[in-house]
DNA sequence: GATTGCTGTCCGATATACCAGACAAAACCT
DNA sequence: AGGTTTTGTCTGGTATATCGGACAGCAATC
C-alpha cells in the first residue's frame, strides 16, 4: 500500500487501470492520512493516478458533497455529507455511543482525561473524549489517530494477534516515539501478547515523558476486544490515586463488556 | 444536474449501466435517508441496480470500512471510516467548530435549545444541538434531516435562491409537515423570498403545534447565508423572553457571520 | 517578452468494470 | 418432504469509464 509508483512504471504499460471506486477509497485514506486540504493538483502524484481521473473523481465526490474544495487554492477535504453520514454510525452503534457517554460520565467523577479508542487499521483511533480538569491538560482531539505501539489502549487492541500479524500490521514509523525513541518490536510484541486477558494495561512515558495511560478493554462476545477506555494521567499521580481510578475504570470497562 | 443526456435511450435496451462510484454515492444517500440498517439483499430493488453490482460494492466499501454488515441479519450501514473521516471535516471547518461551541453556549445561558443547521441537497441538516434546560424537551438529534418548508432555518438558507430554484428542489413530499397539513408552495416561496436579508426568521407550529422556532442567518463572505443558528422554543414562551432571546440569537449571529 | 512550468479541461481509444444470467444453498412455504 | 422463493456467488461479454495526451490559460522566471 505504500507509494512506489515512480519511473519503472512505464515497463508494464498498459495494466495500471484501476476502477474509480478504489480510487476513491484511496483518496478518502490518503486525506485522512495527511490530516489536513491538500491541493488537487498534488493528488495524481500522491496517489499514483492519472491527473484526468483525478479531476474527474473529485468533481463528482464534491457535487455529492463528500469533499469540498476551497474556493481561493483548490484544496480538497473531506465534506459535510461525510460528517452528515458519519454521525449516523455514531448515533446507530451501540458500543460507540454507551462507550462516549461512559467517558463522559469517568471524567466528570474523577476529573481526570478519558478516551474510547479503536482500532482503524494499523492505528489507533480516538471516538470520543473528555478532558479533564487539571490545569495542565493532557489530551488528544476527537478523531486523532496514533500509532498502536504509542500507547497501552494499543497493546490491549491487539492482545488477540499473533507475533506474524503483529509484524505484518505495524509499519517501521509506527515503532518511532514521537521524542525519537524508538520501541523494540520483539519487546512490544510480547507486551501484546501479555495484554491478552489482562483487566488494565498501564504504560509510563511513551507519546510523553510526562504523562501515563491506563487502559481497560472492552470485550465484544466472543471474548475479543473491541475497543478500550483510557485514564491520560500525569505521571506523578499517588498511588492511592491510581488505585482508585484504575478500579473506576475496570468497572466502566466490565460494564461495556459483552463478555466476562 | 439530472442525467439527460442520453437523448436517444431506447426505451429497454441496455442503456441501463452506471459507473460503480455513482452507485457508491446513490447507496449513502440511501442509507441516510432511511436512517436505519438496510438489508443487503433490499438494496436492489431500493436502488435499481443490478444485485451482482451491489454485493460488489458492499464487499468493497465493507473492507475499507466506509460500510458495516451486521453478522446475523445482513443489514449494512455506515462504517466507521466514515466517521472517522466526517470528524476531520468537524474539526477542520471553522464554521462548524465555531458554531458548536457558540450553540452550546447560548444554551447554557439562555436554558434553551439551540442547533446550528446547514443546508443539504434539498434537506435542511442539524449539525450540531445543545439541549435546553426545561422538563420537556424539543430537540433533534444531530444528525437529522429535515424538509426545508417545516422550519425557519429551511427559509434563511433558501433566501439567496430564485422561485425556480425553489421550486425545482422542493419535492411534493416536503411540503407536507407531520400532522400532514400541506405547507403551499408559492407562500413558502414568498416567505423564502422575504427572508432575504432578514435579520431572524420566526416560524411558529410548523413542526408540532406546541413549539416555535427562532433562526439567524450566519452569512458568508459575499453575504450568502452558510448556516443557521435557531432556537427552539415552547410555543407559549412571553414577549419578553423572546425578545432577550431573539437578541442573544442575533449577537451570536452576527459572531459568526463573514458579513454584516 | 519569451520561455518554462504548472493547472485545469477536453477528447478519442481501449482495457475493463459492470451487468445479465446461471448456479447453489438456504429459507420458506404448503 | 417436495416445491417455491430468496439469497449470495461466480463467470463471460460488452458498453463504457478510465487513461494518455493534447491544448489553452496563467504564473513565474530569465
Amino acid at each position: 500500500m505504500n507509494e512506489q509508483g515512480t519511473v519503472s512504471a512505464s515497463v508494464v504499460s498498459g495494466g495500471n487501470r484501476e476502477r474509480g471506486i478504489d480510487r476513491v477509497l484511496t483518496l478518502f485514506a490518503y486525506l485522512n492520512g495527511r490530516g489536513r486540504p491538500v491541493r488537487v493538483a498534488d493528488l495524481p502524484k500522491a496517489l499514483g493516478a492519472p491527473r484526468s481521473t483525478i479531476y474527474e473523481i473529485v468533481r463528482v465526490l464534491t457535487e455529492a458533497g463528500m469533499l469540498e474544495v476551497s474556493g481561493d487554492d483548490n484544496r480538497v477535504y473531506f465534506g459535510r455529507a461525510m460528517y452528515l453520514y458519519g454521525i449516523n454510525y455514531f448515533r446507530d452503534n451501540e458500543l460507540i455511543r454507551r462507550g462516549s457517554s461512559e467517558v463522559e460520565a469517568l471524567s466528570k467523577m474523577t476529573g481526570e482525561t478519558s478516551e474510547l479508542c479503536v482500532l482503524n487499521r494499523n492505528r489507533q483511533a480516538i471516538i470520543h473524549t473528555h478532558p479533564g480538569s487539571r490545569p495542565m491538560r493532557i489530551s488528544s482531539e476527537v478523531g486523532s489517530q496514533f500509532p498502536i505501539p504509542w500507547t497501552a489502549s494499543g497493546r490491549l487492541l491487539l492482545s488477540h494477534m499473533t507475533p506474524a500479524e503483529i509484524r505484518d500490521l505495524i509499519e517501521p514509523e509506527d515503532l518511532v516515539l514521537p521524542d525519537r525513541r524508538v520501541v523494540d518490536i520483539e519487546g512490544f510484541i510480547v507486551e501484546c501478547l501479555a495484554a491478552r486477558g489482562k483487566s488494565i494495561v498501564i504504560t509510563r512515558g511513551l507519546i510523553n515523558s510526562f504523562s501515563q495511560c491506563l487502559a481497560v478493554p472492552i470485550l465484544g462476545m466472543h471474548g475479543e476486544v473491541q475497543a478500550t477506555i483510557c485514564f491520560v494521567l500525569p505521571i506523578d499521580v499517588t498511588d492511592e490515586q491510581r488505585a482508585v481510578l484504575q478500579e473506576h475504570l475496570i468497572a466502566s470497562g466490565r460494564k461495556l463488556s459483552m463478555h466476562e
